[in-house]
DNA sequence: CCAAAAGTGTTCTGCGTACACCCATGC
DNA sequence: GCATGGGTGTACGCAGAACACTTTTGG
């Protein structure tokens, strides 16, 4: 074994930021720790890395593992590793970010093992470790990337109305939008596809859309750039 | 110790992409590894991260250990972890980015153990493990970075004229820009300074500009948003 | 006086923004 | 028929884009 290995290694975590939306605000889905340290605690999902796995594969398997969510939208956030962020020793933890549709949501007693609830943004527990670091973080970064890539379709039912799709604009930007603007602009662009269904309910029905991927990824390639 | 504290652990490094400007185009600074494995193969300035610092320090002691380079804009780029990336066994890499001034730049034997050397972007050497991976990731970073913040003046010296301003824009974009509509929408932030000083040489001397960082700050914090 | 780079203004077009009323449905 | 949310068009102002000539210096 070469010198390089007689270092010392930190343990090596995967932690998720589930970002979900109810129609009215961004909520994350956190884990209640059954075990120590912070029994009992609330906490973004993940845990430890294996040896023959990638990062992304250790992501996506302690989500499914604790939350039952599978092929949601994941995307590398930044990677924790102040040393004293796990009272345990050193622990570097690769933070992800991770966008579900509604109809993704874990049912209550979906997750066998740990217990998980969705809380809005607004409403946080306290969390164990330096989560609330992490979360922050991703929080940022959604706002930040919900201005220029189309990925607030990850938060939203696969048929959706522009009204849903605005009031998730507003709520991740936190200001209003003016609806007639709103809906100019993003219709002009022709990846969002008008249906011939409507939702029923109290009033008169609305529209609904879908996301066309394909449309985008093309638009993208000629150089377009998306922006709100 | 718990339970979690006997999974095998990856060993953790971190690697620095360092860019820099000479005028003309963009370059990175590469180290010839001096021990196996890719002995005597170019490749990123990086190593393995000790117990008791964190990532950051990490990254800047390898950076100032392999290149001499201190003090230099520094921010995290990707971490990458797939097994196989490295033939000793499992090494996940936390990747940095850093942009040096030309003052800044290491003189040649500056280094002491490795040899060190500034490579063109368009003419780069075979890379030890996945560097050109992340080296390509920290290229990508950049062009998108440079469009909506003031990344490019940690690549040009503290006083700088605006042609080599636009020329640093141009090779980062790779597309010409108009030099009066560039001027223009630059010259309207006020957080270009015109100088009083100018550059000699065998032409009409160009005046000398410098970044206030200050007032970019504080346009930052009333809801400005450079973009170019 | 010639070569080379610096510096400078105007016009046109398109996009962002502001803004108010009618429509369809369930109750 | 009324309450509720859905859906639509226009006018104005500003900022991006296109574009060519004069200035200053060294050799």
């Amino acid at each position: 074994m070469p010198h390089t290995y007689e270092f010392p290694r930190p343990a090596l975590t995967v932690d998720c930021v589930v970002f979900g939306f109810d129609g009215a605000g961004l909520q994350v889905l956190l884990i209640k720790r059954g075990i120590e340290p912070f029994l009992g605690t609330w906490a973004l999902p993940g845990g430890f890395v294996r040896m023959e796995e990638n990062l992304e594969e250790a992501a996506r398997r302690e989500l499914e593992e604790e939350t039952s969510l599978r092929d949601v939208f994941l995307e590398q956030l930044y990677t924790f590793g102040d040393p004293g962020r796990d009272p345990r020793g050193r622990v570097v933890s690769v933070a992800w970010f991770a966008l579900v549709h509604p109809e993704q949501h874990p049912a209550k007693g979906d997750t066998d093992a740990s217990e998980a609830a969705w809380f809005h943004i607004s409403d946080l527990p306290d969390l164990a470790f330096d989560h609330d670091h992490i979360l922050t973080t991703a929080l940022e970064r959604l706002r930040g990337k919900i201005r220029y890539q189309p990925v607030g379709f990850e938060l939203l039912p696969k048929r959706f109305t522009l009204t849903q799709l605005q009031a998730l604009y507003e709520a991740i930007l936190g200001r209003p939008i003016d609806k007639r603007n709103f809906r100019k602009k993003l219709l002009a662009f022709d990846f969002l596809i008008p249906l011939d269904e409507f939702t029923g309910g109290a009033h008169r029905p609305a529209r609904l859309h879908r996301f066309d991927r394909r449309k985008y990824d093309t638009l993208v390639k000629k150089g377009f750039l998306f922006e709100l």
